[in-house]
DNA sequence: CTGAAAGCGCTTACAG
DNA sequence: CTGAAAGCGCTTACAG
């Protein structure tokens, strides 16, 4: 027994150790250890057709045996099906904000989702960060492109032409954008968070002076919430703050930046900041904070996503949910649908919903 | 002008909108609309050769206008490469624990570590995060070893045997573990870190009752730990609380169980404890904090890793750097090279670096 | 420099 | 139920 042991392992460590490392095992391989034909290995391997049941065996037998794992390569070039899909998006490199590097981000939490709906499927998920600095993005994406069933696409990867473009090669989500020609889209429903939110500052507290710092201008989800928010808070009769002065571009810095222009050279702030997300919020809070200026006493702040951080802030951030999950795991689903059956919703919108804390002015 | 932009768009949609799905370009494509064989195309793609500069030129043409991207299972099967590394680690889906879910925590710092190195040799990560209470994980890790160069796979996640086993498909990296046959293993220095972290309690502060909140038993990280910890206490004479009560499972909630079980059968506390890993302690201080005990004042608590949020604690945490993002690195580093020139280091040791805050009672 | 052809490791009609 | 064979879309010796 001892000497089996041995022997079996001296065997194993022979073949792993070799210089010339052994060839991989094939199918042929397979079956000609099981003593049949490469289809019927297949077959037993893929559950296809019925084989017989010592057939069955003597195959299983020999893929324990040799510790046979199919070539994912080969398989996806036979069937057309990589079982892989792509995800892109842009990794936060560029600002280094105290909590912004260092919490679960937006697009982690997305990313999450995805994986989770993809595993459901017997997909994996081949990531693609590509930082700000990077050049020749449109090639990387190309690259993944070619190594999967469909990509998604998160905000602001790429312009509307080289979407539809892509569209052309594999299926392709994009990600609380605006649906390309081509491409599908899911997102939520920003119009819905931001006319709750104005309209709880505006009219639930009475706020009459109110500002929105924004978001990157080129974001579609950006103008949709800068939209809205103008719309109710008009209608309502608020005085909206607004110029040049008020452009974030969704980071932290980006927020804080805004604050320090606008104590740098005094004048009156709003009686609320509403931010384009809650990234922007954290570094309009930080620097509020830092100049003295009381949250929510002075100015209230609002932010939109509802980070995980979002409630730990001083005072926790009221803000408007998004499904950040479900996002991920609906545009899987979208995808895989359009994959499977070749079909899907060109576009999705999720329900969102607006989370009263303390950063508003409430108790 | 009007005219032929409407009339590309109506082209194009058509193409995209058909419901038969027009055929995926090929490479056979390319070279009929270029006027040269499949050979010249793939050399220009590929940089291969010296192709004529009239023959680069009409076959880049060609693909631009074709919108052609290389199908990179069919690549992957010809040159053997799929220029793809799997990653599986284990999703925390298990603990529902304030800060741990919300934080980027260690094996997310890795992989993106291990992200960054792979872009920089043109190599996609293929992720595969598997539940605690996922099933079939072998099988599940096989799949993603189909469709991969090479396998990292974080700490615990499968056997020796089964790390040894497939190692023998593809060559596998472990992390944090320790070297299995046949895989090669990236770690931090486990014993240079803890010496120094229990000679800084035992010697520089003094304390001379302590304790080792362990990690999984299964971990040979724990066991590294463990063994350094109980070497330098004794040799320093302090006086090492042990046994059951004190084991943990690197989670927060398992730091909390171990401080709740204490207190409840009142007995004397350690002066120090020293945690397995900093969510470990992370659950100690909250648990602490909530039985009203002084940290650092009545019992110092100490951590391993220094993840994110671990200088954001109240008091700021003591513990361990390991260089993550860089152990993700070379991990891939390794990998690759294996992969490549078909030879790594079996076992590569990072550096740590003790980081000394206030929940060790410095000011 | 370029093309015809073989081959990568699978899956799947097609016969039997 | 099972096997021989074609074919998936590339790359790369091998001739020319």
């Amino acid at each position: 027994m001892e000497l089996t042991g041995h022997m079996a392992q001296s065997q194993k460590s022979n073949r792993t150790s070799k210089t010339a490392p052994k060839a991989a095992l094939t199918i042929y391989d397979v079956a000609s250890q099981a003593g049949v034909s490469i289809a019927s290995v297949s077959r037993v391997l893929n559950g296809q057709g019925s084989p017989r049941a010592g057939t069955r065996e003597r195959v299983m037998q020999a893929v324990a045996e040799l510790g046979f794992v199919p070539d994912g390569a080969a398989r996806a070039l036979s069937n057309g099906l990589k079982e892989v899909v792509g995800v892109v998006f842009r990794r936060g490199d560029e600002t280094r904000f105290q909590d912004e590097d260092e919490s679960l981000l937006f697009m982690d939490v997305i990313n999450r989702g995805i994986d989770v709906a993809a595993q459901r499927r017997g997909f994996d998920v081949l990531i693609s960060s590509v930082g700000f600095s990077d050049e020749n993005v449109t090639s990387r994406i190309e690259a993944v492109a070619g190594k999967a069933d469909g990509l998604i696409l998160h905000d602001r990867m790429l312009s509307a032409g080289s979407i539809t473009r892509l569209s052309g090669v594999v299926p392709v989500v994009t990600l609380a954008g605006s649906p390309s020609r081509g491409a599908m889209n899911v997102r939520c429903d920003n119009e819905a968070g931001m006319r709750a939110l104005v309209r709880h500052l505006v009219v639930d507290h009475g706020y009459r002076t109110i500002a929105y710092v924004a978001g990157r201008s080129d974001s579609p989800d950006n103008r949709a919430r800068a939209r809205v928010f103008e719309a109710e808070a008009r209608a309502a009769g608020a005085e909206i703050y607004t110029g040049p002065e008020w452009q974030g571009d969704y980071s932290a810095a980006g927020g804080a930046r805004v604050v320090t222009g606008l104590v740098d050279t005094p004048r009156r702030l709003p009686r609320a900041i509403v931010c384009a997300n809650d990234q922007t919020a954290l570094g309009v809070m930080h620097a509020l904070a830092r100049n003295g200026i009381k949250i929510p006493d002075t100015v209230a702040v609002t932010g939109f996503d509802d980070v995980p951080v979002a409630r730990h802030l001083h005072p926790p951030l009221t803000t408007v949910r998004q499904p950040m999950l479900e996002l991920g795991a609906t545009a899987f689903d979208v995808l895989y649908s359009r994959i499977s059956v070749g079909k899907g919703e060109p576009e999705v919108v999720l329900p969102v919903q607006l989370i009263v804390r303390q950063s508003c002015g409430c108790p």
